[in-house]
DNA sequence: GAGCGTTTAAGTCAATATGACCTTTAGGGG
DNA sequence: CCCCTAAAGGTCATATTGACTTAAACGCTC
C-alpha cells in the first residue's frame, strides 16, 4: 500500500459499509426492516441496517454479520445477492463512505430486535416509505428504491419469489408474493398453469396443507431451475 | 471520521478502485478491452482498464475518468452502468482492495492507446478469453465472467443492445448483436417481426442505408422505451 | 436493359401460449 | 347432509411463436 499512491495525490482512503435491504412479506404487505439510528449522524432517524466492513471478511460475509448483529436474522435461511455500490462523496457528512448494499429476502421473520449502533428495529411497510418519502437517513430511500425495483423485475425470470416462502408453500402463497411485490392481482388458475409449466421453477413435497377451510392444497418447494423459462411476464406486457 | 470507530477494532481504512469491462463488436466478435499492466503487482499481465477513485468524484464519474484516462475513449458515446463491487480480501495482493467494476457498452470503438499504468491496451475476442482462461490480473476474469452474464440477459428485456450500434442502424445490425452475444442464429424475418412488435425498442429514421449489394435496408434509431415488453427472449426458452 | 446474385421486407400457417372465464373437487362447520 | 370456501382442473377465443416461403429493391454483368 505505498508506490502505487505516488503520481494520484487526489486518492485517499475510504472506509467501506454494507447495508442492508432486508425484505420480508407479512399480512399481505411488503415490509423492509428499519432501523431507528442509536449514533450521530442522523441519531434517531430511521435508516437501514448496515456496518463497516471488517478487515478479514468478504464484502458477503460483512452482509451476513450485519444481518445478525443489527437485524438478529439468521443468513441461512434467506436469500442474500448484492444490489450494487453507493459512494457519492456527498452521502456521508463524516467524510468518503463507499457502501456496498445488499438485497436479502426471506420468509415472514421474527420480529427483529436492536443492535450495538441501532436503538431499535422494526419491520416497515414499504408502500408508505415511498409515498410519504418518510426521510431515510443517509441515501437509503434511493438504495431501497433501487432494491424495490430489483426485486419487482427479478421475481419475473428468476425463482427468487420463493425466497419470500418457507421451506414448502403452496401455490396460492406463492402467487401471493406476486401480487403483493407487484400490486396487482393475479388469476390463480392461470398462475397455477404457468407456474407448474415453467420447468424445475416448483416441484411437489408430495404432502398438503389445510386451510381453516376450504380444499386442501398441494405443496411445492423450490425446484432446481434459478432462471425460469419461460419467465412469470407481469401484467400487460407479456405478449413475449 | 473518528468517535464512530471506537468500538470496532477490526474496521480499517480500504482504497476503492474502479474497473472497467468495456466491451464493443468487431468483425461479428465480441470484443473486450484489456491493458496490459505497467505496474506491479501482475506487472505485464492483462487486465482491466481501472484505476482508484478520487477524492470528490462519484464511482460513476471515477469510471468516465478511467474511461478517458486509460482507454482513451469519450464516455459519452457509449452505456456506462455499474456491475457490482468485488471486494474479496485476498483479492489484491497490497492490501484492501475494493473495486467497483462498470459495464460500459460501445458501437465499433477507435483502437485504444495506453494510459498512465498500462502498457497498451488492445481490443481481445471474448471467446478466446473464456476457453483459454487467459491469466488475466486480480479477480478481473471472474469480473468479467459476470459482465458477460449480465449482457447477455439484459438484451433480452431492455433496449440495450443498441448501444452496440451507432446513432442509427438496420435491424441486421442490430439482429447481428444479438447472435454474437448470444453465440445463435436468429431467424431475420422473425427478429424482424419481434423487434418492430416491441412498442418503443426501435423508431424508423426514414432514411436508408445500400449495402455493397442487396436491397436497400430501413434504418432506425433507438426508441423511447428502455425496458422491453415483451422481451425479446432467446433461444429454445421463449415459451412464454 | 434483361438476367443474376444478394439482401431486405413481408406473408403464410400450423403449433402453442395466453387471458378470461367456468366447473369440479375436497375439506370444515352447522 | 347441506352449505360455504379455497384449490384444482377445464374450456375457448385470441394472440404469439417458429419455421418457411414469397416478394421487393438494389448493384453488376453481359
Amino acid at each position: 500500500m505505498d508506490d502505487w499512491l505516488k503520481d494520484s495525490v487526489e486518492v485517499e482512503a475510504s472506509w467501506v459499509t454494507v447495508d442492508l435491504a432486508i425484505f420480508t412479506i407479512r399480512d399481505d404487505q411488503l415490509m423492509v426492516l428499519l432501523i431507528e439510528r442509536g449514533l450521530e449522524p442522523f441519531l434517531g432517524r430511521p435508516a437501514l441496517p448496515g456496518g463497516y466492513v471488517q478487515k478479514n471478511e468478504t464484502l458477503r460475509d460483512g452482509a451476513l454479520r450485519e444481518l445478525r448483529e443489527e437485524a438478529g436474522i439468521d443468513g441461512g435461511r434467506l436469500h442474500l445477492e448484492q444490489l450494487g455500490a453507493y459512494g457519492d462523496p456527498q452521502r456521508d457528512p463524516r467524510g468518503r463512505v463507499v457502501t456496498v448494499a445488499y438485497l436479502a429476502l426471506g420468509p415472514d421473520l421474527p420480529a427483529p430486535v436492536g443492535g450495538t449502533d441501532a436503538r431499535r428495529a422494526y419491520w416497515a411497510p414499504v408502500s408508505q416509505l415511498t409515498d410519504e418519502a418518510e426521510v431515510l437517513a443517509f441515501d437509503h430511500l434511493a438504495i431501497l428504491s433501487d432494491a424495490l425495483e430489483e426485486i419487482r423485475r427479478k421475481i419475473e425470470y428468476t425463482a427468487v419469489a420463493t425466497a419470500f416462502c418457507g421451506e414448502s408453500f403452496t401455490l396460492s402463497e406463492l402467487r401471493t408474493v406476486y401480487e403483493v411485490i407487484w400490486g396487482e392481482d393475479l388469476d390463480p388458475s392461470n398462475f397455477r398453469r404457468k407456474a407448474l409449466n415453467t420447468i424445475g421453477f416448483v416441484q411437489p413435497t408430495g404432502e398438503r396443507w389445510h386451510p381453516p377451510t376450504g380444499r386442501p392444497a398441494n405443496l411445492y418447494r423450490r425446484g432446481s431451475a434459478w432462471l425460469l423459462s419461460p419467465p412469470l411476464l407481469r401484467g400487460t406486457g407479456n405478449a413475449a
